[in-house]
DNA sequence: CCGATATGCTTGACTTATCAAGTATATTGG
DNA sequence: CCAATATACTTGATAAGTCAAGCATATCGG
């Protein structure tokens, strides 16, 4: 197989891994802790932000889905009071997102499940591998 | 960072790498040869497999897909050529999926402009690294 | 200053895929 | 043999996310 054709199976490949990852964490999240891997992604980013707060479109683009898409995300996880909106004095276009001491609770019991589940999927990794590939893929061409 | 915690950031990593390489490569055959990324992969499968035909549950192991999410995305396929259904004579339950001459054209199209986005995204990993990754990926744990 | 353009967000219409249930056919063990 | 179970597939309802359009607010250049 030729360079050209390894990286189209890199594609492939990243992709399968993909729908296995988010199938078994999905599943697994929603029975346990009653919320989806997307939530749990959102409620990550919010944890390790600055003062806990988010802009939405911040959020978008450190998930990878649209503006759109986080609105939609986000309207049930605050129905659920998982997050407060809150506006921004400075622009008032903007309206930024911030975890509650709930959010937070449950984020802290999802993770532990979360890590579970990566130890088990990932168990024939070593660190250094895991480096590495963590390192490539933040090398991805985004133009 | 511990090890674990750098294996839930390889969980959110793969998810990031596989919404950019989505996105790109969905909008890219879509707008140059009016299939969508998913209908790429079917067409690439039936290509390397025997015959060039395979059972619609074999599809959706590959693909990491559900049966029925086969079911609807081979159904427009159908109709517009790219597939055909046949029957398996030793059993009546399976149905088997072959790709057209119509279908190799535009596959071995696409699968060029496949070929040329995948150089641009993986531009700086070199071929060991590639390979290195695809033995990893392999190497997920199934359970 | 203010018109043109850019940014942040939401909504409606749509796409893609899932799950649960149902149908049809095969296989297996008593 | 045939009842119980397993496998292959399709369908209806639903979930999750996209895009295009619209609204509100900001910023920039003449």
């Amino acid at each position: 197989m030729e360079k050209t054709e390894k990286r189209v199976s890199l594609l492939l490949s990243i992709n399968a891994a993909n729908s296995l990852l988010t199938k078994k964490l999905d599943g697994t999240l929603g029975a346990i802790h009653g919320i989806g891997l997307t939530e749990y992604m959102v409620l990550n980013e919010l944890n390790n932000a600055h003062e806990y707060t988010v802009r939405r479109i911040d959020l978008a683009d450190s998930l990878g889905k649209s503006a759109s898409g986080i609105t939609r995300i986000l309207l049930p996880m605050e129905k659920s009071g998982l997050i407060v909106k809150q506006s921004n004095l400075k622009d008032a276009r903007v309206s930024l997102v911030k975890i509650t001491d709930a959010g937070m609770e449950i984020f802290n019991n999802a993770h532990l499940t979360v890590s579970q589940k990566c130890e088990q999927i990932f168990a024939h990794w070593n660190e250094s591998e895991t480096v590495s590939v963590l390192k490539l893929l933040s090398m991805l061409s985004l133009r």
